[in-house]
DNA sequence: TTGACATTCAAACGAACGTTTGATACAAAC
DNA sequence: GTTTGTATCAAACGTTCGTTTGAATGTCAA
């Protein structure tokens, strides 16, 4: 079957250049004659193989980003699974370390969370499946799991709040990797992102009212 | 003098608009004819008044965003000034305040923090204007004035990586609006604002390792 | 070998884009 | 009253955009 293979493998080239090229540049910035010339293929492969524009960038989230955010979320519950005795920081630490460290490549992790940040500045049909398949599932999956460890009890709405503030540090930390370089004077690399890891985790330990102690 | 008159109105007009509209959609995704549409105006007015499209919108920055920046920046120390002791929950509520609930309007905040969000992203030419002359004196003046009433001493890198964390959630906050009421179910409204200010303080209080006290 | 099907391709489509042009309107200077 | 400079306008410029078309190519079943 060579010629499925052919077929797979052009529609895959375009899926993988449209993912960078849009979380590059951005939807609108973006050219269906720049991606099928950076994908190497026909100019009409995108309409032959995704019908139009709209639907490959469509095609790249569910493809693409709602796949790697799987990962990033295993990673997190292989984490808190592997400990015998969890606890908050073991829980924290380990989300930041499965979003800042993670199982993703840099480029990914940028262009993920590049991605990510369009679509909740603007959102486009695309934040239904981000919202529904990936955040709402983490946040609930995430709180659920502090709770259960947490002594004191915290409402829902707290609980959702706290949530979103050490996910707007974790967004943050990727996707203005451009500020915090040109501000903090460092180079992101791994020693940074570990650096940075910690920050998240420190300040959102105590952030949730819970005292120090080494995970 | 009505022809000056006219003139200034036209420019302001074409500003104000093509503010609204870049922060809503983007530089790509708006179009010269649709700004010089909605603000009345002939199509050729933005290239007699700027030159081109992209002179237009560092404009925006230069005329609209920077200014707003300002008046957010001056009513922190304000704030900061009016109070006769000084603390920590003081500061970092004057710096939540300032942002969330501060002097600008609903619509105002949101299309400052979307222009200032997608700089971040993808840095233009307008990204030096806003990183010499807004976020990093601004974090300088923050920075000082924390570190001024805190007790303990605290690294400068330590610092501004606490300044990044704080700062997270305030962007976070206001541009993920739909992602923020769809999760946590409740309208953007005053009371909203209020409690999402309270989140901040009270949760980067924390964060920075200060103990609770009421402003 | 033939027919059906899937994929690729060069070429073209109309629409929308940023920008330019030259005419026109008008107030202030002389 | 004429000149000068500024602002507005309709119209057109050439380019790029997303999309369509129809022919060419290759693959597999009959």
């Amino acid at each position: 079957m060579p010629r499925e293979n052919r077929e797979e493998l052009t529609k895959e080239r375009i899926l993988d250049t449209a993912e960078v090229l849009f979380a590059q540049k951005g939807y609108r910035a973006v050219s269906v004659r720049e991606i099928t010339s950076a994908a190497r293929c026909n100019l009409a492969a995108v309409n032959y193989h995704f019908g139009k524009k709209e639907n490959l960038y469509l095609e790249v989230f569910r493809s693409r980003w709602v796949p790697r955010a799987t990962r990033i979320r295993e990673s997190f519950r292989k984490a808190v699974a592997g400990q015998d005795s969890l606890s908050p920081p073991k829980v924290v630490r380990a989300l930041a370390q499965a979003f800042v460290e993670g199982p993703l490549s840099d480029e990914e992790r940028l262009r993920h969370s590049q991605l990510m940040t369009r679509e909740m500045t603007q959102p486009t049909r695309a934040f239904e499946l981000v919202a529904q398949e990936v955040i709402q599932p983490f946040f609930k999956e995430f709180a659920d799991k502090l709770r259960s460890v947490q002594t004191d009890e915290v409402g829902q709405e707290q609980m959702l709040l706290n949530t979103f503030s050490i996910f707007s540090m974790v967004l943050y930390f990727n996707f203005a990797r451009v500020a915090v370089s040109r501000l903090t004077g460092r180079e992101y690399n791994t020693a940074f992102r570990a650096r940075l890891v910690e920050q998240i985790t420190q300040f959102s330990l105590q952030g949730l009212g819970v005292s120090e102690m080494e995970a």
